[in-house]
DNA sequence: TAACATAACTACAACGTTTGCGTGTTGATA
DNA sequence: TATCAACACGCAAACGTTGTAGTTATGTTA
């Protein structure tokens, strides 16, 4: 194996030492200008560029940070990553990506890949089964042995590290209190089983919205969907199948508010089959502006989460932390940014 | 900053020489059982873990390999990348993720950052940019620091590396086949600039498809489309008017084949507006299988290219070169694999 | 009991950097 | 002609590992 120029040929091939290389390579006043000109002419020809694992071992920090996810398959993620990208770069860092989907032991074990000194800080996202398991052993073990750690959207109050969101009780609010605003008497919601955080806060800003204007919500109308393999394919007819019966059920429903934008394109789907004229007869939004929104038709009314947004903050306040630490500063206490919605009218609202 | 348990301090707490910790933890036969068990039970009770990043520079090799790719808000990509990490983490490697954004620029200084002995290869699909400049100098400068690299989807003959890519041109022109098979006689075709490798080869797809059943084809009726920014939200415009023209123009259009998903989609909403009914007075197919395709109304054909197949080959064919590479194994020469499309029919063809 | 094998370690170099400090050579000063 | 800066450079340690080559004791054999 050919191995890359070293600060060690370019000093043996100059008749200098290795230290007098470095020193002219980075214009130290130590070494003479004359010096100086022939070791870079020299490295130059040679195309000699620094190691970077040398540095990484010798300044003990990588200059990168993981990025631990549930699915890169997903809009949402996949602006997250393109957030932490951005800012992280500006900043001269590299960004590693791990995939947990959606799987616990994944998450655990990539995490445990990634903290053995090749990265400097995590961002994560929880797997769904960890939030299922409640088992953030990992995380905290993580902590412990300070690596700083920022979490996103997926979150949880019992770590105690920085942590990324969007106000999703707000969103939500907003969302349904829109759909009450242009009519709708009657709103379903299509939420996820409570473990998930999202779906729970969300179900929450419906709930507001709904008791706001003095409406009572109907049980029936607030479908959990168990999310557990759901973006695999086949597992959409279960969300179809269950919205069919919600509106054979309960056919004068006249709004619909969906946590993500999957279902809430599934629920327009079912409901122009059923005959529904969307939004004459039913006004729909969803939630995370993705590209099924902007495509579908009539296109989406949704509320947008700036993915892009959420991952260069959280990168922000990962990087913070990372310079926190390696210069021995004071501990900032963990702060929590809430990144705030805004409702993108469509097609599917009046 | 707290430091990480090293060798050195077990070694001093237990009163013995570094090397003597480190063979115990490997269970090395020259040192004792007792020693051992001693060793591992305080290395245990200290949390100790080899530092990576000291491995990375002694064995000369750091198992991850980064991606670079033009845009990760965008299914086929991201496919790709799930493919590249599940083989990869298989294989005990990270997965550095670097993106260009389509820019010439971002292209080169991502892989410049990634080149300083951070990464043991590279996956790679051209941004836009470096595909109309034609300048290619980083890749031969990284194959000439024989640093492995793979290209894939965007590939460019002048490289001599390992490559991965769709049959685009047989994939297209099967599309055009089916479409006339069911009875389109009149078939446009909504492609990219010449320059983009894929648009090309499926445009000749196309025409071979025609040549096939005898059809002229007809001028107007090949739409290439400037795909600069088309993913910013604003520019699809352009792309609504094109189509609205040709159809305009040619409302006895009773085909459409589109190079990727997001053509076809708003290919069928603009039709969809004019008045045609799809599958009946309109036919459409596209090209890659994202979310759009299998929730857009009508349902999508399409034809499939596999992108978590082609990341997984394009993981396996670098690390196999990774392999040759530190094992000083005599070089294979350069392969090129090509992935099988398959078309999905939905609802967009009869 | 001299010679030697064996077990159980330890020392050291190397991977590629950076940096504080030491050192040898100039030329100028007293 | 000693003395002393200033200059230009080299040395060595450090980051955390691993593997080869010693180095001790101890025990065995002739």
């Amino acid at each position: 194996m050919k191995k890359r120029t070293t600060l060690k040929q370019l000093a043996r091939e100059l008749d200098v030492s290795i230290s007098t290389v470095s020193k002219a390579l980075k214009n130290s006043p130590e070494i003479s200008q004359d010096t100086i000109d022939r070791v870079k002419a020299f490295a130059k020809l040679l195309n000699y560029r620094p190691n970077n694992i040398a540095l990484s071992l010798k300044n003990r920090k990588t200059k990168t940070i993981g990025i631990i996810i549930p699915d890169i398959v997903h809009h949402f993620f996949t602006k997250v990553i393109k957030g932490v990208e951005k800012y992280a770069n500006s900043k001269g860092y590299n960004v590693i990506v791990g995939l947990s989907n959606e799987s616990f032991s994944n998450e655990v074990i990539n995490m445990e890949m990634l903290a053995d000194g090749s990265i400097d800080g995590f961002i994560i996202s929880m797997a769904r089964e960890t939030m299922q398991l409640q088992d953030y052993q990992h995380y905290t073990e993580t902590l412990n042995e300070e690596i700083p750690l920022v979490m996103f959207d997926r979150v949880v109050a019992e770590i105690p590290c920085d942590k990324v969101t969007v106000d999703d009780t707000k969103g939500a609010e907003i969302a349904v209190d829109t759909l009450i605003n242009k009519g709708a008497t009657k709103i379903a919601i299509l939420t996820t089983k409570d473990y998930v955080s999202v779906g729970r806060l969300r179900t929450k800003g419906y709930l507001e919205a709904l008791k706001k204007h003095g409406i009572n919500p109907i049980p029936d109308l607030i479908l959990k969907i168990d999310d557990e393999l759901l973006y695999e394919d086949d597992h959409l007819d279960v969300l179809e199948k269950q919205v069919r019966e919600l509106l054979l059920i309960h056919p004068d429903v006249n709004g619909i508010f969906a946590v993500n934008e999957l279902y809430a394109v599934v629920a327009m789907k079912v409901a122009k089959e059923m005959g529904y004229e969307i939004p004459n007869d039913l006004q729909v939004i969803g939630f995370t502006d993705g590209m099924l929104s902007k495509h579908a038709t009539p296109t989406l009314s949704t509320v947008s989460q700036h993915g892009e947004s959420m991952g260069a903050k959280a990168a922000e306040l990962l990087i913070q932390r990372i310079d926190e630490r390696v210069n021995d500063l004071p501990k900032e206490p963990t702060k929590t940014v809430i990144i705030s919605t805004n409702l993108i009218q469509r097609g599917s609202t009046k």
